[in-house]
DNA sequence: TGCATTTAGTACTAATACGTACTATTCTGC
DNA sequence: GCAGAATAGTACGTATTAGTACTAAATGCA
């Protein structure tokens, strides 16, 4: 290999077919991020903390490993995030009698409160963007997106 | 309004039909996240360090403002990473005299080393999971995304 | 010139985020 | 019924992340 064809590996690295897509993709979940986290800006709650309340609506409580689950957040991550809803008092921790190695979490009543009331709200924050498209692109979006997931 | 009707909005806020597609959003991007990260293991390098040490590559160096430009790091972020990097000696500091409010961030000759071997590496590990999407399928999900940002 | 504003970068705090190690508990195969 | 494996959650260390405050320097404009 001579020095020449060494030194061009990093340009044509560059010039493969699947970086803009992925260039796409990362400034497509950055936008809708930042959108996202901007309608908690007069919440007492983080995206993350919010993401668990959500979770926990309109259950009877979940253990940490079904919230996991359900948030993509790692139990390490998740300790964390209870530790300070409990401090809100948003959530409860409760022993299970079955298996004592798992806990439930659950709304408080303040917890559920936070739900009824932020839930809806920010789905009418995100609804504001999305009501934007029509049923069939947010069909053809989905689709693309599964198809770029399944590959993944 | 009734309690009724009060109690509904959650379930009712809960089936609007663009929650499918920003779950999609998500989904794919949190797995494209894992598989990019994955490509990381072996080298001394974060995502985001790799981040920065990619987008300094085949340049004479850049500010802090430009890198954050092209990476979406925000800049209180972006010290520590620098910090970090300068710690393993791959990237360097240069004061400007032009305009002594801004530092040029540079690669080292181990930073360059780093970005020679690790981007076309890092790139050929990514084009496992591209490739099995043709041209015109990368085409139409590019598309989809731009149109989902587009709104956002 | 003279000063308010803007710009570039760092310092600091709080909250994620991941990986590893650890404890307690439960399950499994024999 | 018991040793070993698996499971649930926490503790801890390192690195990001956003936001705010701060310093220094440059710019705009009256």
């Amino acid at each position: 290999m001579t020095a020449t064809s060494k030194r061009s590996n990093p340009e044509k690295a560059a010039r493969e077919a699947f970086i803009p897509v992925m260039r796409e993709l990362v400034r497509t979940y950055q936008a809708f991020s930042a959108y996202d986290a901007a309608g908690y800006a007069d919440v007492n709650l983080t995206v993350p903390q919010a993401d668990v309340i959500f979770t926990l609506g309109n259950t009877r409580g979940l253990t940490c490993k079904q919230i996991g689950e359900n948030t993509l957040i790692t139990k390490g991550t998740l300790t964390g995030i209870l530790d300070r809803l409990e401090a809100k008092k948003l959530i409860g921790r409760v022993q299970l009698a079955e298996d004592r190695r798992s806990t439930r979490i659950q709304l408080t009543r303040a917890g559920e409160r936070m739900f009824e009331r932020e839930f809806p709200r920010q789905i009418a924050h995100l609804k504001k963007r999305f009501q934007h498209l029509s049923g069939s692109e947010l069909r053809e979006i989905q689709h693309a997106l599964r198809k770029l997931r399944k590959v993944l």
